[in-house]
RNA sequence: GCUGAUAUAGCUCAGUCGGUAGAGCGCAUCCUUGGUAAGGAUGAGGUCACCAGUUCAAAUCUGGUUAUCAGCUCCA
């Protein structure tokens, strides 16, 4: 016998070999049709696994990422099954096919070039395949066999997969009617359980991500385990586009972005009301965070760059330009301008920590195909500041400016996530000061107790870094706020302060930035707010309706009024009935619709109808700007 | 940069078999003065992304270029 306990701390004694599918049929039938796999001691299982010591067991459904992601990697397999079956005369190669977020895909090589069309024939033999119901049956082989089996197949990136694991590791099988996978698992019990697959895209993808390697076709698809499931998630992906920043931009006329500058946004008047906005509350916290604010060139010449090591490091993505015959670049960083501000002066360690910040506009030449709206583009504004530092105030310094990123982004609502990036092949400096500068940044994360994941060889050129990631519309998620910790630059540009032994010492540098870039956070805030910003932000913060012309000077003056008092306010003067212009006031977003008419010219009121609000309610002028400031001092997210 | 797809009026899109382009919205003018998501009429707007080629004839077919989209790579 062995004992079993059940997540709620129930202990169930069964006799040893008895397989997961067996025990859960023992518990509930309901249940057992339910589960798609089995955690033994944490570890994803098949259902089907044979329980033959004592263990913790938990049942996994739908509900459970883990359960999900077996049935998305059965998905994968019907996925590759279906393909073989259709394209037997194209050579078709299995490369990887993991489950990953909301779906799974499959790397294929084949001769034919897969079309959207092609798509829904593979879909429907995919259907087909979860209508036969295949028992997905898990086999363990030897290296050996498992080499020949796949050689004999044809199968070369099996072949590689099988070479490249590790000497100890188990290579499994699964099988399902036909077709064979190497496949660590695990998988649900059968192909009938993936009721609801949809296909959704096919793209290039380079064999084990390397540019220098061969591009494979990649089929994303996803499943769920019932029709109604999948159409709710098509139809929140739907839902979820019609907030893409890019579409939002036009239609509420924030920017463009054109032919003649790929890259290069245009921003337009009501753009600028969010950037400027955005920049007015940077420098209010960052008056209260002890920084200063310097600005510095955009082009600086040769000597510069190969100095700060960008010449070296960073060529690739830099703009040049000559002037008098020599030299320059314009800047992608703004760091070196912060050294050589530094170096104007002599620094006491009691002016440390010292903190420069600067909006400074970088240009970078990004690849043609990674451009993407606002959120990948090739010049953007860094809300940059570096701080000078004695290495002893590294730790309560990063502190500081965590604490700082986590004000700004919680006035905004963002949810981030943090991740720690180490030392990358092409880097400066020694192993010591990468070792030195890692641990910094890992203290104070853990000090904190934020939660991050580890991007190993992710790191700057100068040093280790650890970045925020916000989340777009679909859940993308895109790097703004950084923390980069370096220890490079100031000895290149030989930075001192005098001690208080009087001696010359390095300071340790930090750059970093919150928003990241201005432009991509734009972006971020678009989508997070579809489109309906909050008072402080929005473009035009209320709209007068009158209701005829008779109520057109009473608009005027009251536009007058607010313009005065420093509010975004406009009059729809239009020739148009209330209804056609409430509706255009909605469809732009505008925080607060006022409609005038006879009454509220009467009484001095005004009808406040607020965005995606239906009541309407009358209140005294005075008492509407009171509102209006209220939700602007508040920044409040609400109207 | 790579793989695939796309490019028609300010916007969103239609355009069959190759025969010199159409809708809705928006815009302008006029009528209408209307109380909370679209009142009516009239009108202006396009070198069909760009450059070649095939053809009697190209928005349509072919090639190239550019840009955009999805993804890979890269990155704030």
């Amino acid at each position: 016998m062995i004992k079993l306990t059940m997540p709620d701390g129930a202990v169930r004694e069964v006799e040893a070999g008895i397989s997961g599918l067996e025990l859960v049929k023992s518990i509930s039938n309901s249940l057992a049709k339910k589960v798609l796999a089995i955690s033994i001691d944490g570890e994803t299982k098949d259902i089907t696994t044979i329980l033959d010591k004592d263990a913790s067991i938990k049942f996994l459904t739908f509900e459970d990422e883990e359960g999900r992601w077996a049935l998305r990697h059965t998905g994968s397999h019907i996925l590759a099954q279906a393909i073989k079956r259709l394209y037997k005369s194209e050579n078709v190669q299995l490369a990887i096919g993991p489950a990953i977020d909301n779906g799974f895909y499959y790397d294929i090589d084949m001769e034919k070039r897969l079309t959207e069309e092609d798509l829904k024939d593979i879909e429907k033999e995919m259907n087909k395949i979860v209508k036969e119901n295949l028992k997905l049956e898990r086999k363990e082989v030897s290296r050996q066999e498992a080499l020949d089996m796949f050689k004999a197949a044809g199968e070369g990136y099996k072949v590689e997969l099988i070479n490249d694991l590790p000497e100890d590791a188990t290579i499994s099988l699964y099988t399902q009617g036909e077709f064979t996978d190497l496949c660590a698992g695990p998988h649900v019990i059968s192909t009938g359980k993936v009721k609801a697959i949809k296909l959704q895209s096919v793209a290039g993808a380079y064999w084990r991500g390397d540019v220098k390697n061969k591009m494979l076709q990649r089929v994303y698809g996803t499943a769920f385990e019932k029709k109604d499931e999948l159409d709710a998630y098509l139809h929140m992906l739907e839902e979820a586009a019609k907030r893409d920043h890019r579409k939002l931009g036009k239609e509420l006329d924030l920017f463009s972005i054109h032919e003649e500058g790929p890259g290069f946004p245009f921003f337009h008047p009501n753009g600028m009301v969010i950037r400027n906005e955005l920049i007015n509350y940077w420098r209010e916290v960052h008056r209260r965070y002890g920084y200063q604010e310097i600005k510095t060139p955009m082009i600086l010449n040769r000597q510069l760059w190969e100095r700060s090591g960008h010449w070296a490091h960073y060529k690739e993505n830099m703009y040049f330009t000559e002037i008098d015959g020599e030299d320059y670049a314009v800047k992608p960083m703004n760091c070196p301008g912060g050294m050589i501000v530094y170096k104007t002066q002599q620094h006491s360690y009691r002016d440390l920590p010292l903190r420069a910040g600067e909006l400074g506009l970088v240009h970078r030449h990004e690849l043609s195909g990674a451009l993407h709206g606002l959120f990948r583009v090739r010049n953007f504004t860094q809300d940059d500041a570096h701080i000078f530092m004695t290495p002893e105030q590294i730790e309560g310094e990063i502190q500081k400016v965590i604490d700082l990123f986590d004000e700004v982004y919680s006035t905004f609502g963002l949810e981030y996530h943090a991740e720690l990036s180490t030392r990358p092949e092409d880097s400066m400096g020694s192993d010591e000061m990468w070792e030195l500068a890692t641990n910094g940044l890992r203290n104070a994360l853990e000090h904190r107790g934020l939660e991050y994941i580890v991007n190993e060889g992710d790191g700057a050129f100068y040093g280790p870094k650890i970045d925020f990631h916000l989340k777009d519309s679909i859940g993308r998620t895109w790097q703004c706020g950084t923390i980069q910790l370096d220890m490079q630059l100031p000895e290149k540009f030989d930075l001192t302060y005098v001690g208080e032994d009087g001696q010359k010492h390095r300071p340790v540098m930090i750059h970093r930035v919150v928003y990241g870039s201005i432009e991509r956070f734009i972006g971020i805030l678009i989508e997070n707010y579809a489109g309906a910003f909050p008072t402080w932000l929005a473009p035009v913060q209320a709209k007068i309706l009158p209701i005829t012309d008779k109520h057109m000077d009473y608009a005027f003056e009251l536009k007058k009024k607010m313009f005065d008092m420093g509010y975004r306010v406009e009059v729809d003067d239009r020739n148009e009935k209330v209804g056609y212009k409430m509706r255009d006031g909605q469809v732009k977003k505008i925080p607060y619709l006022l409609v005038v008419g006879d009454q509220e010219v009467a009484d001095g009121t005004v009808n406040v109808r607020c965005h995606g609000q239906k009541e309407t309610r009358t209140m005294k002028v005075d008492e509407f700007i009171a509102l209006l400031q209220e939700k602007i001092a508040t920044k409040s997210a609400e109207y």
